[in-house]
DNA sequence: CTGTTAGCGCTTTCAG
DNA sequence: CTGAAAGCGCTAACAG
């Protein structure tokens, strides 16, 4: 099924019917009648391909995240997805699995499948990725983190001083000792940024981070958060409050303190960040740090869409997306 | 930068370029070299939609799923992700939100992009769905659901005979009054299958249903869970079990349960379906059943590939993935 | 308004 | 082994 089918059917030109597929031309009613008779007789559906070829547009953006099975990353889509949709265009997902050789891969296979736009979520961005990058000729916009010396948007969460505040919640309560339960300092750079913001805590109030009350873990996951409570425990001294780097973390962490039989939060308060769906799940419900990932996809996409349009921005502009701290019960009490 | 400029540069035809860019024929070492040149210097990228034109596939595979952040669903597109990628492809992903309408606008948007294949999990499947999906040119593969009369693979759990053993567990830990909280029923089959498995280990002990005891919410979140116990409490003669119809609702349910003081399992047992990571979240840990999304997603791709490859199948083949009852605390005890 | 024609950038015969 | 030429299916001038 052609265009050149559908023409010879309603007796026309593939020109004519091209126009009232499009609408671009107008087509008098006799000629679109038929034509539109043979399309639906036919079944015919244009190919897209060939569109695209021409129109040098293929109405895909390209989205490239570490993992999918997380709901950090799997809200980000979502809200991609979702303002894609409005656009009339459609998503390539690819899964990097936070290898940047395969990031860089991806940046390659999609300028080469000509997405109109990518959207990038990396795992850690050095040097070779950056360079990759500068060499994209096609628009794109990051997402959490933007290696510097790099001209392009960035979307991203206040990590540092949400992480500033939290640890500053903890210090007003009266904690003193306070830990940290970090993910890998070169990864996702969110560790890095919620590990300098408790640092910066700590420091406004007079103290530093003491290194056997700080776990870096090499993951994210609820497991890491187990490991690095049991890690902290194992210090003479014990810290009274916690704060890990992300909620899947602290239920681990609580989980850690529970199986000792400790009480959360009268003997160790702990506190999260992301405020995901299993921050209302564990008991106490846990202290943490609401985001919307939803709309960092969001505002990614609406931000490709204008410079898409040709709307331009100052080209290092940072897009921040609002955060807030949820007071709950792994936190209440005072010290 | 096209492949007419690299071969200018070259100094061969567009045809030589070509061979050597695909290893398609041999080409002396000589301009082997000189084009590899070439196209280091440029940078060129072969342009992917016009090689995919010609040879008629795009190395795409759509996917269509009903949400995306829902755990189940992100396991099932991470399975899919994995495999394509192994088979050099990539996936387009679109989220039908649940309608029926986007679904069939989805199926057809593929098929004129040209999507080498499909996946579809879709929400409801009804007549209309069923009439696209037999018009459609490409080869598909369903998860979770196959609406009667349609001739294709398709990958699911025994959802009905999994909900028949969870209920049957419940029933040997001496059970006698055993509710369930269910989604909608005509929504993703599964929540009808494992209503039926529900009413068949019921039936297989003498009993049937009592509908005091059945709550059918209109979606299967944490909140429809919580509003199915409620209703459920509202029963004269409450039951001493009530198995819901995935974890998410569990959850829900056993909040209910906990800000009324009524204890699980003593007073009143859960169970759940999926065993997502909430499961082990949530105290008590749930019982649930044990399935894995990645798997489907992994098999319906696996079954997909073979069907491009040449490779038939019975056209009603049913792939099942394996599950598994997982107790825990939440059904412990005898009653 | 409508048809003819020239490509989009590439692969693939078909002759050398 | 290499180049010229014919399209893939469609849109977009360009003439009528």
């Amino acid at each position: 099924m052609t265009i050149r089918e559908v023409a010879k059917r309603a007796g026309v030109s593939i020109a004519t019917v091209s126009r009232v597929l499009n609408r671009s031309k107008p087509v008098s009613e006799e000629l679109k009648r038929r034509i539109e008779q043979a399309v639906r007789e036919t079944g015919y559906l244009p190919n897209a391909v060939a569109r695209s070829m021409i129109q040098k547009r293929t109405g895909l953006i390209g989205v490239i995240i570490p993992e999918i099975a997380n709901p950090y990353f799997s809200g980000l889509v979502e809200g991609i997805e979702s303002v894609a949709h409005q656009h009339q265009s459609h998503i390539m997902l690819a899964v990097s699995r936070k290898d940047p050789r395969r990031e860089m891969d991806l940046l390659r296979i999609f300028q080469a499948r000509q997405m109109d736009g990518i959207i990038l979520a990396a795992a850690r961005v050095g040097g070779e990725l950056r360079r990759v990058l500068q060499s994209l000729t096609i628009p794109y916009v990051l997402i959490g983190q933007r290696p510097a010396g790099l001209r392009a948007p960035c979307v991203k969460v206040d990590n540092r001083r949400a992480a500033c505040e939290v640890t500053t919640h903890l210090i007003g309560k009266g904690h003193r000792r306070i830990g940290m339960i970090s993910g890998p300092m070169w990864d996702l750079a969110s560790g890095k940024e919620r590990y300098e913001g408790y640092r910066d805590a700590l420091g406004e109030a007079g103290w530093t981070p003491r290194p056997e009350w700080v776990a870096a873990e090499e993951s994210f996951r609820l497991q890491d958060g187990v490991k690095g409570m049991e890690r902290i425990l194992r210090a003479k001294e014990r810290p009274t409050a916690v704060f890990c780097a992300c909620d899947r973390m602290a239920v681990g962490a609580i989980q850690a303190l529970e199986s000792r039989g400790i009480r959360v939060p009268d003997q160790i308060a702990v506190a999260g960040f992301d405020d995901e769906e299993a921050a209302t799940m564990i008991r106490p419900r846990l202290t943490t740090v609401r985001h919307s990932p939803f709309e960092m996809g969001w505002k990614a996409t609406e931000r490709l869409m204008a410079t898409l349009r040709g709307e331009g921005s100052s080209p290092d502009e940072v897009i921040r997306v609002g955060h807030g701290l949820v007071v709950r019960d792994s936190t209440s009490g005072g010290k």
